[in-house]
DNA sequence: TTTGAAAATTGGCCTAA
DNA sequence: TTAGGCCAATTTTCAAA
């Protein structure tokens, strides 16, 4: 984990698709190097994965909520294992502050948002409290 | 938009750098046409981009934080702009629910977080409250 | 790092709906 | 007119030396 670790993973983050080449042809090295470098960070799992950024509101998510949970301690793991297995849940962080749990969940619209938290989500043993903050614009 | 441009979405959220010829043939149809449509997808802002997902504390970064702010009602905008600026603050969201503002932000430990809060980002004018919720682990 | 073969990308062109 | 398919040139990827 160099300086051009560094550089690469700037890189990949800004553009996720950018060729080896075309890092190479930035950072005036070869392309075998860049990719063996890349290689190794994914092993490393210092990247993790590649996604496409998507604007939720043009697929008709038109709620996108940063959800906190309250949880009884004992079934802390369990809740945050269970919120994982919605599909509509697509970020679940364990976290300190005012939410032992943090998740960030997509809805259509505001009444599936509700049936959601209510009906399905709310419905999962050990939750004491939900606390959604709806995002109204990503700014950056 | 239809099912087959969900469908494409879907993969690229999955893998961001899946090859057009890969999806293709996961989806029983000719490269070209994958091509044409992520194109699409990508000029009407469906696709914004594509990244690398990093895990932060396998490049120093020990200290991940989603931070709430409250503002005073009319610096709202210009604080959420200021925000944007730090390097270290990676998204910044407006939100309803307990703060007006969410963002991400990123540090290497948590004197460098605590200096980014009290002495830097702190001193945003117009910022009235600030409530960090720093992330353990992140589960999906 | 270099090299060469395999694979993917790209742009143009054509057909069909 | 628009989406999909086809082809050929270029570029990228990938493994071995």
């Amino acid at each position: 984990m160099d300086e051009k670790d560094l550089k690469i993973i700037e890189i990949l983050m800004k553009d996720g698709r950018k060729s080896y080449t075309d890092i190479a042809r930035e950072l005036g090295t070869s392309e075998s190097s860049i990719r063996k470098r890349v290689k190794k960070l994914e092993e490393e799992g210092v990247i993790k994965g590649y996604t496409a950024i998507i604007d939720p509101s043009k697929i008709g998510y038109n709620v996108v909520a940063l959800t906190g949970f309250d949880t009884e301690p004992d079934k802390f793991l369990s809740v945050a294992h269970e919120l994982c297995k919605f599909e509509e849940v697509k970020k679940v962080f364990t976290s300190t502050g005012d939410h032992m749990i943090m998740a960030e969940i997509w809805a259509k619209n505001g009444k599936e948002f509700s049936d959601l938290i209510f009906n399905k989500i709310g419905k999962i043993d050990g939750i004491k409290k939900i606390c959604p903050a709806i995002i109204l614009e990503q700014i950056k």
